[in-house]
DNA sequence: ACTGCGATGTCCT
DNA sequence: GGACATCGCAGTT
């Protein structure tokens, strides 16, 4: 008989995100985003992310520079950058890369592990299971992260990121971005291929 | 099924 | 003043 073990309160540590931006987009996924609010604890399989990178990629905040919003990307790994958008959502991405070099991956869809009647109550009356989480916005609601959690370390009790599921290559799809203009010729997005929690075909 | 568009605040030119 | 790493609703085929 074959035995998996999981262990969902390991952190990743602070080297995991230190390294290649496209490299870490592509780690993440199988892994879990933990989340704890007062309402109790929620748990998601990250199965789609995009890569941003100051440098060759238009589409990232920091092309330009470092600005008010965009100065995490600039900080240290392994933390958080939210920022808010079309009035009225959020967006959550992971810092990478050294320290000085702005990148970072947006997390784009989450499969809901656990916590999922809290997260189905942060969404409100109309969502279900397989729109709790399957856009960058929507899991945010879902996860109640807005840009209070902007800068947000990932070694921290409440948010943080665990060992999770292994995938294999075979089990990785790469292609271009989703929602951008500038640079959406660049494969910088990746999804587990046939996971029916990915935002979009 | 698909397509178009309104909401609504903040950032940056 | 335009753009925006989105979402959900309304209308059509």
């Amino acid at each position: 008989m074959t035995t998996v073990t999981r262990t969902p309160d390991q952190k990743l540590p602070v080297s995991f995100y230190s390294g290649d931006t496209l490299g870490v987009a592509r780690n993440l996924l199988g892994k879990f985003l933990v989340r704890k609010t007062a309402g109790g604890a929620m748990v998601g399989k990250i199965v789609e992310t995009e890569a941003y990178h100051e440098v060759g990629d238009p589409s990232c905040h920091a092309h330009r520079g470092m600005t008010a919003r965009n100065a995490v990307m600039f900080g240290p790994p392994g933390r958080l950058y939210v920022y808010f958008t079309y009035g009225m959502h959020y967006c959550m991405n992971i810092v990478t890369e050294k320290e000085g070099v702005a990148a970072a991956v947006l997390i784009r869809a989450l499969e809901p592990v656990a916590g999922i009647p809290l997260m189905q109550k942060n969404r409100g009356p109309k969502a279900i299971e397989k729109n709790l989480a399957n856009g960058p916005a929507k899991l945010c609601q879902a996860l109640a992260i807005t840009t209070a959690q902007n800068g947000h370390s990932l070694q921290s009790d409440d948010l943080y990121v665990s060992n999770g599921e292994t995938v294999l290559d075979a089990d990785v799809v790469t292609t271009t971005r989703i929602g951008i203009s500038a640079g959406a010729d660049l494969p910088w997005r990746f999804y587990l291929r046939g996971n029916p929690f990915v935002s979009k075909k």
